[in-house]
DNA sequence: GCGACAG
DNA sequence: ATCTTGTCGC
């Protein structure tokens, strides 16, 4: 088996990625471009896509890629799609999508052929959209690769461009009063990258929203937190649960021998708090679908390993759409 | 050597 | 990302 995705990439490798990231970057359009977007109620939105992949414990190739599409504005689950991935990038910060978009992108085309009605009208991504290093997270690529609006929700402060999770941004986000609360995380150079969104009325931590692709930061933060029934939005959320789930499901048992399996305490554990902000929990109760997808087999078991094979775009992202440029987004809340 | 480090 | 148990609260 080729795992290629712990081997550390060539500073060669790295300088090609980064121009791939500058490539696309030329693409990206971060202003609304659909007419929903720009509504106060969302009206004409119904569908809401989320992904994400989660891994195998002890094991760095196999994980789980998982898209969903819920119905706006219910939230509920209309599609789901699981498959069992070999990843062949590891992960490195600020190349996020190296690793995992490629399998996305995959999940979007099999979307688009099977159930093309319910192509989701915009992507929420696990990860950040423009809040990023080169100023292009893995939303951003998703959305190139896609065409799809996509919306960067990352669960942590990506510290880049000056912005740092320091004792004055804890003080920002404790001063965050209701669900629904923000501050703009703005760059030393002056630019807006994202908003920090305090997601939920009890929640602690603040999510970073940051602009994918094909929406404005105003429209993408109103939409993520019009998406949260818990912290997480549910697209998200519900990608989440799913991709675990089929990794428990698939490989639980046969799962990983590795070694170590003793229950040991190491290292501190925090006692309860008695004041904590538990705004996680989910008592959901999860129908036992059939997830009866096709095997864990993976169809091209015979990765190229080669990086840089991957993050071909399976649409030629051709010019052309623009809708309009006198954008007066009514200031929603406090913060602009 | 030290600190950072989306997922 | 993953492991890990209980606890407090609506």
């Amino acid at each position: 088996m080729a795992q290629k995705a712990a081997v550390q990439p060539s500073e060669e490798t790295l300088s090609l990625w980064k121009r791939e990231q500058a490539r696309l970057k030329a693409l990206l359009v971060d202003r609304d471009t659909e007419a929903w977007q720009r509504d106060p109620a969302f009206s004409g939105l119904r569908r809401v896509g989320g992904v994400d992949v989660s891994f195998v414990k002890g094991d760095c190739v196999s994980a789980c890629a998982s898209l969903v599409v819920l119905s706006y504005p219910e939230l509920e689950v209309v599609y789901e799609e699981s498959r069992m991935i070999s990843l062949t990038a590891p992960y490195i910060s600020g190349f996020l999508a190296f690793r995992e978009v490629p399998f996305l992108v995959d999940a979007v085309r099999q979307l688009q052929e099977k159930e093309p009605s319910l192509m989701p009208q915009v992507l929420l991504v696990d990860g950040n959209g423009v809040l990023h290093h080169r100023g292009f997270g893995v939303a951003c690529h998703l959305g190139i690769l896609t065409e799809l609006p996509c919306i960067g929700v990352a669960k942590k402060l990506l510290q880049v461009d000056g912005l740092e999770n320091s004792a004055a941004h804890k003080e920002k986000i404790r001063l965050l009063r209701a669900g629904g609360d923000v501050f703009p995380l703005t760059g030393s150079s002056g630019t807006v990258l994202g908003m920090a969104l305090k997601s939920h009325d009890h929640s602690t931590k603040p999510l970073y929203v940051s602009v994918g692709h094909k929406i404005s930061l105003e429209a993408a933060v109103r939409l993520t937190r019009c998406c949260c029934r818990f912290r997480v939005p549910e697209p998200v959320r519900q990608a989440d649960i799913r991709s675990r789930e089929y990794i428990r499901r698939t490989l639980g048992h046969s799962g990983p021998p590795v070694p170590g399996q003793e229950r040991s305490q190491k290292g501190p554990r925090p006692k309860a708090h008695p004041k904590g902000g538990s705004a996680g929990l989910a008592g959901e109760g999860r129908h036992p679908e059939d997830l009866s997808r096709g095997p864990g087999a993976d169809p091209e078991a015979t990765q190229l390993g080669c990086w840089e094979q991957q993050g071909r775009a399976w649409q030629s992202p051709g010019p052309g759409h623009h809708e309009d440029s006198n954008c007066r987004p009514s200031t929603p809340a406090s913060g602009w």
